[in-house]
RNA sequence: GCCUAGGUGGCGGAACUGGCAUACGCAUGGGACUUAAAAUCCCAGGCCCGCAAGGGAUUGAGGGUUCAACUCCCUCCCUAGGCACCA
């Protein structure tokens, strides 16, 4: 009997269903699917087991749609704009463009021997002209609406280097290169004005099919709080000190303020005695980063700036501290600061011996609050805000950063002309191609590279003709990446970013498979996106992904990250070589449940090997039997754990089917192996053409089941004393409690334990148990 | 520090809406086949006591609710993801 052989079945059926175009997708009378996964950054090191966990997942679920009957649409691209190429460029001098094709080649021949059953004829790439000119028209929509403003901005700056840093790049306060401690530089930036959003991203998660953890998450990233602004006078000046809170209702009990180090008025407002060490304060919180400021919870730090500010409700003046523990981009950047019902101020209150005062009690009523006192505090937080300030709605969501100093992105398509200001690039002049440079090393001024290159900085001014400069920031990876899946449903057009009859037939996604680590970032960005676009009615959906299903990280065995430096990294080609595709698609499903981490250990991968074997030897044998009412059960099992993404319950689903059921029909063993398709689509399309079929496996209908023959005629009933079990027994379905009790009571064991006892109350459960309460 | 999730045999994990904890797989032990090995097939145990029948304990730790808790509640410990310039 001749053996699965890996190496030459799954590279014939591999290249058979690319030259049949099997997988294209096409608009059709039918119902669609749209399934997607997170495109793939094409890194040197190629895909690893971490790309292998959606991919997978989504191949399967398409393939099962597809066989369930719907037009199912499973596209793949590359996000290729980012860091790693423009450093690899730096330092070999090789353009990105060049190592970025290479490592596209490399990738797609890794998801090839994967058998997954992505449409390459819609393959999209984000550093492609043709797309990243789509990409700077949408930026241009977000500009013309007045979403996009410039204004400055900190960056991690290598004073070493003398250039902008990735956070990434910064490793405990310092340069990851040099060792160089990393300053603060302020320089000019492009902003989008998601903020403007923050009501519709929130409205939207409401009707969204997503995990709760997920809606959570961004809810909270989100951060939208009701409360108060209220403005407090200071003491010999004119300027006010604005301040946001959530509890107006502790006004009574504000008996210090905080401005953040980076507050306007911190230079006004401080005293010549306090001068030196507010900036000396000032100097030091500017390197930190936000992180560290609230990290450093215990100890918390300030100073007073001499300056008085007068609490409008008790008309006391209180002293004025500068703290980095309030953030100057959150609120207003000042707080007033109520020890007695804050903990971060009761902390720094007690550390520089400030009044504490107490104007709520435990019934929530207010106290020593002048004529506000029992009153309720919500009931006070609406009169006090009427009173002393107005009604705010304030958000932690910030405005996104969309600019870099760097080579390797779109180039925003603005011009600068002294004359008219800023000017968009006309639509016929996109896309602004990224020039050659010879260079990318870092111009020293913390500008991107493309300053230098004066051929391309220098135009003319689109409106007036006049001398005018490109802009020479490019945008972050994220903008490519916020609008692929549209581009998808129409990927080579060239008049539209994508047609809206192929959007609306499409859109919105489905079923978008990605990781938990970009529940806050890509995830919100590309809503924003697409509700944008919808208020601009150029697409047809208003949120992009119905439903979202996040899954865990591939951990190494050691339970650690796979990394470089680890040395633990597992490649996939080195198991598609040693055991074929289809065993490491099902032990990479059959490692542990999708939405949680796993550690991949080679040891069990055996087990997958032994039971695809079995298959194969099954098939070999394979002689008919009778009908078997087990297949039904498998049938609705493999369909509800499919549709809930629980593939290791169904993978073990198919194993004991066949560790249990020994012969066959002919018709329930093709059924088992249409079943099986999604999961191993090789070695089941070469069993389906052994048993003398013309067509693929993955055309045909997922087979239906019968309800009626899902269900046992006998269940097995616990027998309980005192909740212990004592005895289980046989019983036909629906049995009822005197014939279950009258059973039970001649069993020995149970006997044994009611002997001389007096049972006080019994519970019984329909087909599940009875327990005896005695006494 | 803040937001989100998780902790079950030697290991990966299963368990409906509170109702048989440890399905399935790995590893381990025994047996069959074989000159032998591999492959394959069959069986077993899982922590403690017992030859066995059986009994007891057990789902990160401690407490609570319940006839009944991996599941619900409280406190604590540990791990993972994110924290806005990695994507």
């Amino acid at each position: 009997m001749e053996l699965y052989d890996h190496k030459k079945i799954e590279p014939k059926w591999q290249k058979t269903w690319e030259k049949s175009g099997l997988y294209h997708a096409k608009e059709t009378k039918k119902p669609k699917k749209y399934v997607l996964i997170e495109f793939p950054y094409p890194s040197g090191e190629g895909l690893h087991m971490g790309h292998l966990r959606p991919f997978i997942a989504g191949d399967v679920y398409s393939r099962f749609n597809r066989l369930s009957g719907f037009e199912t649409l499973y596209p793949i691209g590359w996000d290729a704009f980012g860091l790693p190429a423009e450093n690899y460029a730096i330092k070999n001098k090789v353009h990105p463009s060049i190592s970025t094709a290479k490592n596209i080649a490399n990738a797609k021949r890794q998801l090839m021997s994967w058998g997954t059953s992505f449409d390459w004829s819609r393959e999209i790439n984000t550093t492609d002209p043709e797309y990243y000119k789509w990409t700077q028209w949408l930026f241009l929509q977000f500009y013309k609406k007045g979403l996009a403003y410039e204004a400055t901005g900190l960056i991690n700056w290598c004073p070493k280097d003398k250039t902008g840093l990735a956070n990434e790049e910064v490793v405990d306060g310092c340069c990851e290169r040099c060792g160089t401690p990393v300053e603060k530089k302020e320089l000019r930036q492009w902003y989008l004005k998601i903020t403007d959003y923050a009501e519709k991203l929130l409205e939207g998660l409401k009707t969204l099919n997503w995990p709760e953890p997920v809606k959570i998450q961004q809810e909270n990233w989100i951060g939208k709080s009701e409360g108060a602004e209220i403005e407090f006078e200071i003491e010999g000046s004119n300027s006010k000190i604005k301040v946001f809170t959530t509890r107006p209702d502790t006004l009574f009990g504000a008996t210090y303020m905080v401005l953040a180090p980076e507050h306007p008025l911190v230079e006004q407002i401080t005293t010549e005695q306090q001068k030196g060490m507010v900036e000396k304060y000032v100097n030091e919180t500017k390197n930190k980063s936000e992180l560290q400021r609230s990290a450093l919870e215990k100890e918390k730090t300030g100073v007073f700036t001499g300056a008085f500010a007068i609490n409008p409700a008790t008309k006391e003046k209180i002293p004025v501290w500068i703290a980095d523990y309030v953030l100057g981009n959150y609120g207003t950047g000042a707080i007033m600061a109520v020890p007695a019902h804050d903990e971060r101020d009761m902390e720094f209150a007690k550390k520089y011996k400030l009044p504490i005062k107490t104007v709520i009690n435990e019934q929530g009523k207010l106290i020593d609050s002048a004529q506000y006192n029992d009153l309720d505090w919500q009931e006070a937080k609406k009169k006090i805000t009427k009173d002393f300030g107005t009604s705010k709605v304030q958000y932690k969501l910030r405005d996104w950063v969309f600019s870099r100093q760097r080579y390797w992105g779109e180039p925003i398509p603005l011009i600068h002309c002294d004359k008219c200001g800023i000017v968009a690039v006309p639509d016929d002049q996109l896309p602004v191609k990224l020039p050659d440079v010879k260079d990318y090393e870092p111009t020293g001024t913390g500008e991107s590279p493309l300053a230098a290159i004066d051929s391309w900085v220098n135009v003319k001014c689109p409106n007036c003709d006049g001398a005018a400069k490109r802009e020479t920031n490019t945008m972050p990876q994220w903008a490519g990446s916020s609008w692929y899946w549209l581009r998808y449903t129409d990927p080579t057009n060239d008049k539209k970013f994508a047609d809206k009859k192929k959007l609306k037939y499409w859109t919105p996604v489905d079923v978008y498979f990605g990781g938990m680590e970009h529940t806050t970032l890509h995830l919100l960005y590309s809503r924003f996106w697409n509700l944008f676009l919808y208020d601009q009615k150029l697409v047809t959906t208003k949120e992009a992904y119905a439903r979202r299903v996040p899954h865990g990280i591939v951990l190494a065995s050691d339970g650690e990250k796979m990394s470089k430096s680890r040395g633990n990294v597992v490649n996939p080609d080195v198991i598609v070589d040693q055991y074929g595709a289809d065993t490491l698609r099902m032990y990479e499903l059959f490692l542990g449940p999708h939405d949680t981490s796993v550690s991949w250990n080679d040891q069990g991968i055996m087990g997958v090997k032994r039971f695809l074997d079995k298959v194969w030897r099954y098939n070999q044998v394979f002689e008919a039997g009778e009908e078997n009412k087990e297949i039904h059960k498998l049938i609705k099992k493999i369909s509800t754990d499919i549709e809930q993404f629980k593939f290791n319950t169904a993978i073990a689903a198919f194993m004991e089917f066949l560790n249990e059921n020994k012969q066959l029909s002919q018709a329930n063993w093709e059924s088992f192996l249409i079943l099986l398709a999604p999961f191993a689509p090789h070695i089941t399309e070469e069993l389906w053409h052994q048993l003398k079929h013309k067509d693929s496996i993955h055309e045909q209908a997922w087979p239906k089941f019968d309800e009626k023959q899902v269900v046992n005629n006998t269940s097995t009933i616990v027998i309980q004393v005192l909740g212990k079990i004592r005895a289980t027994l046989e019983f036909p379905l629906h049995a009822t409690q005197e014939e279950v009790k009258e059973k039970a009571m001649q069993d020995e064991n149970v006997k044994k334990y009611l002997e001389g006892k007096e049972i006080i109350k019994e519970i019984f459960v329909k087909d599940r148990l009875i327990n005896f309460v005695v006494k």
